[in-house]
DNA sequence: TCAAAAGTGTTATCCTTACACCCATGT
DNA sequence: ACATGGGTGTAAGGATAACACTTTTGA
């Protein structure tokens, strides 16, 4: 080896540091189930089970939280291992479709990194099963994920707490702005994220707004530690959970919105067969937008992604419906298979 | 704090383990210049500058590396702040859009860790600039990003490697698969990746690309560290680089392919102003493909994502051409605006 | 018989694609 | 004059979105 190349390798050898590192790895494990998206959570308590009102003031002590668990970095196997280790050890599912999606390193995003404990950097996983399967664990439960980002399902028309909550309460924090330039930036970062004079809303957005609200401290996981309970902001509503974890969630759940579109993740969700208004259902769940039936089954029908399995239903609750199966050879045939949402532009 | 929480929060305590972790920061940083994508790369010598021959059976000893900075977990700063901190320190360059791209983590990527070394996580960036600023760093210079991964480049049609080298030396791997439907399924999987029996070439699969020749053991990163010379396989071709190094690029080609068309990203390469056929060329440059000149040049305009800037340029050896500029209102009207590659499906 | 959900048909409109052709400069 | 690259017009085909309408079940 030559010696400018040795060089870059001793540049790797650790710093002697008083701050350890630790992995996590974090698991947004998604299901849907009659049209409802649930997510797994784990630690939240059961007298918090009501849902906050809107505008409450209000600072749950034991939040909900997304499964986890550290790497052990002497065991050999890599992290998609590690992670579907924990998961099958911990609830019992066994993770088909699993996708990275991002890596979070800000130093103190855990509390326990001030109390002298190690730095934790965490690798953020989206994972999709079809079975909800009651987790082994006491303290998980499936829970629907709008319940944590309520702007984010359209489904029955723009959601109350847009205009009633967080678009005030973010015209109020733009006008706290003062510095002119930024403030224009920031408004029109608002109106694009969020739809508001005149933009279009984009599903896929949901990290975007999530940051905006944080930003604007609109959520509680954003209130400093200490603050007196009488001294807090309103809540735009929206569950918290613990740490940044509902920043994961947003991110998981823009993720997913914008692979629906070019790659046919909605069948790991499904189950063999189904009908077209299940698959329709599904990707209305997640994408958190109604969209037009006789369109919807055209797309998928003529665009090959689907194919009769020869099978009818009866629980329909009206005419019966065929049953469809995914048909792989798409993936032959287009580039990019995926169930087009409207306006995609 | 309830006890569920607590019990949750001290899962996250580090473990005593004999392996250190130790988090590297991995930058592909991209420009575009005369129609040539390049990258940043460091660590090579110079009598290794002349690309390797097909087939030859080659192992160079000072591989191209991509500039990395480890991160220092005591430092205040996030992992974005980390990255751009260490690579204005080394090569001068400030970082204009920065993107994660992924967190690689398998266990002996890095063979320091086989001597006892830590366990290196490394955290994966896609860093565009417009300058190509020679590094300040001796051994750092810009590099055609095809020259590690020339199967990509269809811009003067199909690349000869891929009939010459690549399709028979895939087709001698998927014959050496014993049990039939794993041959039958990876059969699949390399023709609709390469675009082999009728499939499409899809730009963005690029990682998926370098994953099989991974596989199949046809670039020499796949070796055994202590292949003796004379057993090494025929490489196909494409200069190697260190460690998982062009498998990270390979992302970053890929995922920027993919945002080309749906995020104003190709701005991020070019000058204020630019001329139609200049973006073009920054366009197919990246994506590996020719495109149709006066369609492109109908959907960029009429598409609202640039406008006229007044002036004109006359060097072009033609006709002199109009300066256009990026058109940031069409961030308010499209929800996804970006430069459509023909076949998009 | 009626509600509910499945499924069919048709049309106007826009967008993509492909082709042919003209324009302004340097040599 | 001509080569070179810039720029325009137009027509065919396909995809999208919005309509109204029929069919088959359970209650």
């Amino acid at each position: 080896m030559s010696k400018v190349a040795r060089d870059n390798m001793d540049a790797r050898r650790p710093q002697p540091s008083p701050v350890t590192i630790m992995i996590g790895l974090e698991a947004v494990i998604v299901a849907v189930t009659e049209g409802v998206p649930r997510i797994l959570s784990v630690g939240h308590t059961d007298h918090a089970l009501s849902p906050p009102e809107h505008g409450v003031r209000t600072r749950p002590e034991a939040p909900d939280a997304l499964p986890f668990g550290p790497l052990d970095p002497s065991a050999d196997c890599t992290l998609d291992q590690a992670l579907r280790g924990w998961v099958s050890e911990q609830t019992g599912l066994s993770l088909g479709y699993v996708e990275q999606l991002y890596t979070f390193g800000d130093p103190y995003r855990d509390p326990l990194q001030r109390e002298g404990g190690p730095r934790v950097i965490s690798v953020a996983y989206l994972a999709l099963t079809r079975e909800c399967v009651p987790a082994r664990e006491q303290n998980a439960s499936w829970r629907d994920c709008y319940t944590y980002l309520p702007w984010e399902d359209w489904r029955e028309g723009r959601p109350q707490i847009l205009g009633h909550v967080i678009e005030p309460a973010l015209q109020q924090w733009l006008t706290g702005i003062n510095e002119p330039s930024r403030q224009r930036r920031q408004r029109e970062r608002v109106d694009i994220c969020f739809g508001f004079s005149g933009s279009a809303w984009d599903p896929e957005r949901a990290l975007e707004r999530y940051q905006i609200l944080y930003e604007a401290a609109l959520v509680p996981e954003a209130w400093p530690q200490d603050t007196p309970a009488e001294r807090l902001p309103t809540s735009p509503s929206g569950r918290p959970m613990a740490l940044d974890h509902r920043r994961i969630l947003a991110t998981a759940l823009g993720r997913l919105r914008g692979k629906l579109k070019y790659r046919p993740v909605v069948f790991e969700l499904l189950p063999d067969t189904f009908t077209l208004s299940q698959l329709q259902g599904v990707v209305e769940a997640l994408s958190g937008v109604r969209l037009h039936k006789q369109n919807f089954r055209r797309l998928v029908e003529k665009g090959g992604l689907v194919e009769e399995s020869g099978g009818t239903t009866f629980s329909t609750g009206g005419r019966p419906a065929k049953l469809f199966r995914f048909r792989r050879e798409v993936l032959r045939e287009r580039p990019a298979p995926g169930v087009r949402l409207p306006g995609a532009s």
